[in-house]
Formats: structure tokens, C-alpha cells, sequence
DNA sequence: AATAGGTTTAACCATTTGGTTAGTTTTGCC
DNA sequence: GGCAAAACTAACCAAATGGTTAAACCTATT
């Protein structure tokens, strides 16, 4: 049997506690919420004694906020560079589209959770402005100026696009109820999607 | 002072217990959902006993049903008749916008707590089949056929344009917070909305 | 006024739940 | 091996919470 060679248990095969009680607590909070999660629950999937999340945790508050803050982190695509790069405005978009869309089929309970959590208590969010808008509009006003893109609201646009890559994920229970279509139909749906997104875009934005 | 005058107190401008309930569950079962709301809060609202509830609606579980079942069936505008009307797709389109967009700006919990219900329990859905996808479906293609409407999948722009409508209500929070616009902002927002909508839907559709 | 039935209340109950603690085991180091 | 610190466990605790009950209170009818 292979034994931890530190005591805090780094750099071993071993999965340290620690980590086991992240995984857990990831994937409950996740897919129940604040409220709705148990801290027994999160023991029992990680394998350990109810007391080791208070021991490494301290108290269900703070370990929730210690998975809020990565997934919030992890909700939007990183595209602080795309935002300087030398492309048009409506290529920015497709290219945010494409990031989204496949972000959120990795992570399809990510929009939400923290659309939740935020609902509940929105001082989570004041830390990151990670929605880059004006960053996005100043691209357009170029744009427009050079009579690339037609004239219309960019904030109204930009939400209008992010609707479409984010909502089909939270309703997909409905959907699936609803108009009756499979796990596998819905997965096809969203692995059609971008291209199907893109298209709208382009068809919104020419002038 | 205004007396009952049956013992069902009836007919009566005292507000009834059970209305005062419903009302208080409502709000309490709107605003927290199922796992964040406390008979105790819904008791306190209504300003009545405890016990009530329970007398009146006999479990939680029963009264929270009670009240999901009134909202889901709010959820949705009321477009059948709409759907068989000799009006184009694109019209029929715009008008759901319009009705959608405006229903959500005086019930702008819905969309959560509809979402969230499903999610825990989808078992809640399967009685109503109220997207009519089809019967816009066949609007669809009727219209394809007159080369009225660009070719595309309806589903994926169906979901698009129900995505526009109700995704801003539910990442309102998120949208202020992090854009930094207020309630007011948000409302003004919303009143342009079904305009800016219903433009996207005649670019998207224009053949 | 007496009665009977629905309505309301306060006190109570059992279970769940987040959190603690005292003591035991493991681990790294001398 | 011995020791101290860290890791871990089982048992426990107090508060919260959904739910119940027995008694009191109205109200309409007779």
C-alpha cells in the first residue's frame, strides 16, 4: 500500500481531504444551490467525517463562497485579449459565441447556479467586472463609423447574443419536457448551435 | 366594524384566510423558491397562525404545488388562438415578442423560479404542453414554401428569440451588478426591448 | 341561550441540520 | 522509539423547521 510521504499530504498519489471535499462540494452545490445542498451530503461524496469540512472549511458559508468564486470565474470565456485584437466587431462576436456556447456544454449547470446565487445575494458579483461591455461597444461605435455594422442599441445587441448562447442551457428541463426531445437531440442542438447563432448575428449586424 | 356574514366568510370584504395565504406563499415561494422559503416567513407575511397553513393546505409541499401550478400556467403568453391566425410567421413571431417581453416586465420572478422548480423536478411539466412548437413550426414552413422566410432550423430560432425575451429578467441581477446600471436603467431597457427584438426577428427571417 | 361546526391559537413534538468537542489515530521529525 | 503536531472520528449540541394537537373562539342555526 502507497503511503503519503509529507503531512500535508503534497506532491503524493494520495488525494488529499482537502481536495476530495472541493470535488464534492463542487459538484452538489452545483447541482442543488446554497440552499438546497446539505453539508452531509458533501461528506458523504467525498468519503469523509462531517467534521473535516468544518475542519478544513470552517462553516458551509465559507465553503460555498470558496466554489462560487471559481465557477463564477470560470462562467465567462476569457476574452480580454480578443477585445484589442485587429478584427471586426462582428467577428468578435462570432468568436465570443463559439467560446460560450462550448464553455457552457461543458458546464451546463454553471448558468444557474450562479444566477442563483447572485439572485440571492448580488454582492457576490461587485468583485469582477468581467463583462467587458464597453470594451465590446467602443469595437462597434468603429464599426458603425465605417458603415460595417448597422446602427442599432449595442448593449440591447450584446444582450440579445449572450441570451442566445446562455438561456437554451438553463431551459433545457423545460424543453426537454415540454416539446418532448431527448438528452442526446438537445446535445446535437447545442453542437449545432454556434454555427446557427453565428448566422443570426452576421444577419443582425449587415447593413 | 365589518362583520363576516357566512361562516365560509364568502362574499365578504374581509379577505379570507386562504386568500391571504396564497397571496403571502407567493410572494415568499416567488421570490426564495421551494428550499429557501420558510412556512414560518409565509405565516408572518399573511399575519395569521402557523397552524393555518397546515389546516387550510395541509403541507408544504401541497401549498408550494398549489402556487407552482398558478405560475407555470402564467409563464407562457396565452397565443393559441395566434398560432391559427392568417397572419405570416414573421408577424406571429413579433407578436409573441411583444406579449412575452411584456408579461415577464410585471412578473420578472417568473422565469427563476419556474426554471428552478423544473430543474429539482421535472415531473412538474409533462401535464402542460404549452409551447406550442409545432403549430409555429408548420407556420414556419408554409412560409418557406411561399420564400417568405429565410431557410433555417425553427427550433434553434425559436429558442433564440424566447432566449431575447426572457434570459435579461433572469440575469437582471448579474446585468446591474456588474454593468453598473440601475433598476430604473433596466426598466427603461426593457420598455425598448420587444422593438429591438422584433427588428433582430425581420433580419434574421428576411429571405 | 344552547348547540354544533368551522376557525384559530399556543404550546408542543420529532427530525433535520450546521456546527462543536473530546479523544484517537496517523504522520513527520529528532 | 518517542514525541508533537496534524488529521481524523464518533458522539454530541443547540437552533431551526415542518408538522400536530388540544383547547379556545366565533358564527350561524335552532
Amino acid at each position: 500500500m502507497v503511503k503519503p510521504i509529507s503531512q500535508t499530504m503534497e506532491k503524493t498519489e494520495k488525494i488529499s481531504t482537502e481536495v476530495k471535499i472541493l470535488a464534492a462540494a463542487e459538484e452538489v452545490f452545483l447541482k442543488s444551490g446554497y440552499d438546497g445542498s446539505r453539508m452531509q451530503e458533501i461528506a458523504d461524496l467525498a468519503g469523509i467525517n462531517k467534521a473535516m469540512l468544518h475542519y478544513y472549511f470552517r462553516s458551509k458559508d465559507a465553503l460555498f463562497e470558496r466554489i462560487f468564486e471559481q465557477k463564477f470565474s470560470q462562467f465567462f470565456p476569457k476574452i480580454q485579449e480578443l477585445t484589442t485584437m485587429p478584427i471586426s466587431f462582428t467577428e468578435k462576436v462570432c468568436i465570443y459565441v463559439e467560446l460560450h456556447t462550448n464553455l457552457l456544454r461543458q458546464n451546463p449547470y454553471l448558468p444557474l447556479f450562479i444566477i442563483n446565487t447572485v439572485h440571492k445575494n448580488n454582492d457576490f458579483v461587485k468583485k469582477m467586472p468581467l463583462l467587458l461591455f464597453s470594451e465590446f461597444a467602443k469595437s462597434y461605435y468603429t464599426d458603425l463609423a465605417a458603415n460595417k455594422v448597422k446602427d442599432l442599441n449595442p448593449l440591447q445587441f450584446l444582450m440579445s447574443v449572450m441570451s442566445m448562447c446562455v438561456f437554451p442551457f438553463l431551459s433545457k428541463p423545460i424543453l426537454c419536457s415540454s416539446i418532448n426531445i431527448s438528452d442526446q437531440d438537445f446535445d446535437t442542438l447545442m453542437n449545432n448551435r454556434p454555427e446557427e447563432i453565428k448566422r443570426y448575428v452576421r444577419a443582425i449586424l449587415m447593413p
